[in-house]
DNA sequence: AATACAGTCAACCGCCTAGAG
DNA sequence: ACTCTAGGCGGTTGACTGTAT
């Protein structure tokens, strides 16, 4: 007898999440928090199983999730993070934050991959160094991450990123958001209001909006913010080394590509 | 213009684990 | 101590788009 699926597959919608369910998902979160995904499908009527309403806010709802081109740094902390951990998607995205592990996963398989494997001939030797040529290859390029290599669902993913603009439009009116959060965002606070304005504007111009319930889709961030209290909490109880040392290592620019040869990488690895 | 091929990425599948009962 | 189940994770698929021929 196989293991039972997640969840009854009869009914169940599959493929492409529409902006309608979108929002009626994003409300329901923002009323009651992430989190409980089995009573998400019965609670709000999507035909969707729990699993696929909780990749689809972690990867993409999810308030603070960077979309588009990685910059040089953020290619030289995976290609570094990936060389330690191996294919830990998760625990690398820890320390990216904007990013999801769907994400670079993707990234890594599409893009690192190859690019590591042609600059092997000529640098076998250290991660470190392959860190520093690729991020010296891509150096000139743009860190703009306004637009996406490939326009596949160009549509629809404008739609995803304005539901995302608008969370983060709640996010920054709350007097409760982190430093980090603010941190991250700084670059975003400039025309933040426009925005966030003109997310929900394009969010309101979907057809079909008159079945959402908009009064949910409201002020409070009460319960959001409680559960990314939580979740800051139990990530001081996971398994990765302190952010103190590795913030240091990583966040620091200038610092990628400095690591000379494999015994210092394995002395970093030695913390894990 | 039509077709084939390659690249990208959102979403699914199935296994694993932690925690509740 | 054991079972059950929800949530998390990594691997993989397939739809879609862009590019080459």
């Amino acid at each position: 007898m196989g293991r039972p699926p997640c969840c009854d597959k009869v009914g169940i919608k599959k493929g492409p999440w529409t902006p309608e369910e979108d929002i009626i998902l994003v409300s329901y979160i923002q009323e009651h928090g992430p989190g409980n995904w089995r009573s998400v499908p019965t609670n709000t009527g999507l035909l969707r199983c729990s699993k696929s309403c909780r990749l689809r806010w972690t990867n993409y709802l999810r308030p603070g999730i960077k979309r588009g081109n990685f910059t040089p740094h953020e290619e030289g902390m995976i290609i570094h993070l990936q060389a330690l951990l191996g294919n830990k998607w998760a625990a690398i995205a820890s320390y990216l934050p904007q990013r999801t592990d769907n994400d670079i996963k993707n990234y890594w398989n599409t893009h690192l991959k190859k690019k590591l494997k042609n600059l092997e001939p000529q640098s076998s030797t250290t991660t470190s160094r392959l860190v520093s040529k690729s991020s010296n290859i891509e150096r000139d390029k743009s860190l703009e991450f306004a637009s996406t290599s490939s326009s596949a669902a160009t549509t629809y993913a404008s739609s995803t990123e304005n539901i995302s603009r608008l969370l983060q439009g709640w996010m920054r009116s709350s007097p409760k958001n982190t430093n980090d959060n603010n941190n991250n965002r700084k670059a975003e606070e400039e025309g933040g209001d426009l925005i966030f304005r003109e997310g929900f504007e394009s969010i309101l111009s979907f057809e079909h909006m008159n079945n959402v319930a908009w009064d949910k889709v409201a002020v409070t961030t009460e319960n959001y913010n409680k559960k990314q209290k939580s979740d800051v909490n139990s990530n001081s109880k996971n398994n990765n080394p302190p952010l103190s040392f590795l913030e240091k290592w990583l966040l620091d620019e200038s610092s990628a590509g400095q690591v000379e040869d494999m015994n210092q990488m394995m002395e970093l690895s030695s913390i894990f």
